[in-house]
DNA sequence: TCAAAAGTGTTGCATCTACACCCATGG
DNA sequence: CCATGGGTGTAGATGCAACACTTTTGA
């Protein structure tokens, strides 16, 4: 095995939503002696050499977060030669990498989950893991920050992909829930009867024979995706 | 300088727009004794250690073709285990590269010129460029003929974009060549009047006090695009 | 009875589609 | 005068935006 002085990686930029609010994911890298501090990180790692880049992605979401059998959509390389060179970030690297001095070219991928059905727990490579809601992401390790910003725009070009939006819904939803995943995602607001209009002449909507309950007020009815 | 058994390259789809039809370009790997026979590629090279993706792909389109300063825009990473391990691609391989056994990722880039704007030169390191009708591409190196594919797909995704589509075309156009090249890219017939209704509505078309000449029927008005 | 969110229709406007004939030019 | 592509308008259908009140439930 020889060393190498440019390295491929893949960082995953998981959304969720809890019913409310969508979120992105981030994890603790994994903190060790001599480290001073950990930061935040997107899930993500070198790729193996004889290892598919989608592969990688899943693998290297389960082994963090165990998260398993997502749909991981690539969205963009980023590739800048100093991408993982300031030095917030060098300490961390010097720590965990064969090769911190390495060029790191990454593969980005986003993917869709709601909460309750998946619940990501953090590996021993990670310290723990963490949702952060999309509009207060705090300050990530490398460029980060720019890889969740790209992500989102991606989002909301694909959105009107067909089921795209159900990845992130419950099993059972409500069409408000539909829609603040939505006015989210495209950060605007929509409106209630114009949507729902839309929304059921997609005709991929099912109304179930169940309301919400626990609420203090009118409850709402519940949906799921047909067929 | 340690050898490395992963490499990042780019690989460039670029399309062209000669009045009639859109084309895609590829260029002959350069040959060598040895080497068998040729193939047909995308313009591609390895990324330097130290260049970022965006430079690395204006650099190789340079090297290769001699087209300089073109918009290049990202679509996609390729990075499939055996994506240049096939039997037709090896022994090319293995005339040219440090480390023929490597795995190649590559990050693909496409771009849109007006052929008569630009006039792609074959350097030294590639036999000869060819213009090729993107209906009938012949079979490529390693997994060209799916990144055309896939760079096309992206294309078709973004050709909304304001004047994305302006960059394909000359300075002085007509109306039906900007029909045509629309067709040819989402491969579909439009209608003539909505069309035009269409893109005039856009404002960003100026009608010059000149017509098509040396054609054998009604000479066409010319148009530019605006400011 | 109050608060909170669910649920529901209409109208005007803009946009899209389908469709057919005359015009200007060169050969 | 013929062949070739250039150029033009209308009507119907569809889709989108704006807009407010009543209902159901729990507290």
């Amino acid at each position: 095995m020889t060393s190498t002085n440019l390295d491929i990686s893949v960082d995953c930029v998981v959304f969720g939503f809890d019913g409310q609010e969508v979120k992105v994911l981030v994890i603790e890298q994994r903190p060790q002696v001599g480290v001073s501090k950990t930061q935040l990180a997107l899930p993500g790692d070198l790729v193996r050499v004889d290892e598919n880049l989608d592969d990688a992605a899943q693998r290297i979401l389960k082994e963090l977060t165990n998260l398993n059998g997502l749909y991981l959509h690539q969205f963009k390389a980023f590739g800048d030669i100093n991408r993982v060179s300031d030095f917030k970030d060098q300490e961390w690297l010097r720590a965990f990498r064969t090769n911190p001095e390495a060029r790191v070219v990454t593969v980005a991928y986003y993917s869709l989950i709601p909460l309750e059905k998946y619940k990501p727990q953090a590996s021993s490579f990670a310290g723990h893991v963490e949702w952060r809601s999309i509009d207060s992401i705090p300050d990530l390790a490398f460029d980060h920050n720019k890889i969740i910003h790209e992500g989102l725009n991606a989002l909301k070009r694909d959105l009107d992909a067909v089921d795209l939006v159900f990845e992130l819904l419950p099993e059972k939803f409500t069409l408000t829930q539909l829609q603040t995943v939505y006015e989210q995602i495209l950060d605007k607001e929509l409106d209630k009867r114009n949507f729902r209009k839309k929304i059921k002449s997609l005709g991929r909507l099912k109304a179930l024979d169940e309301k919400e309950k626990d609420v203090d007020h009118k409850p709402a009815q519940l949906y799921s995706t047909k067929s």
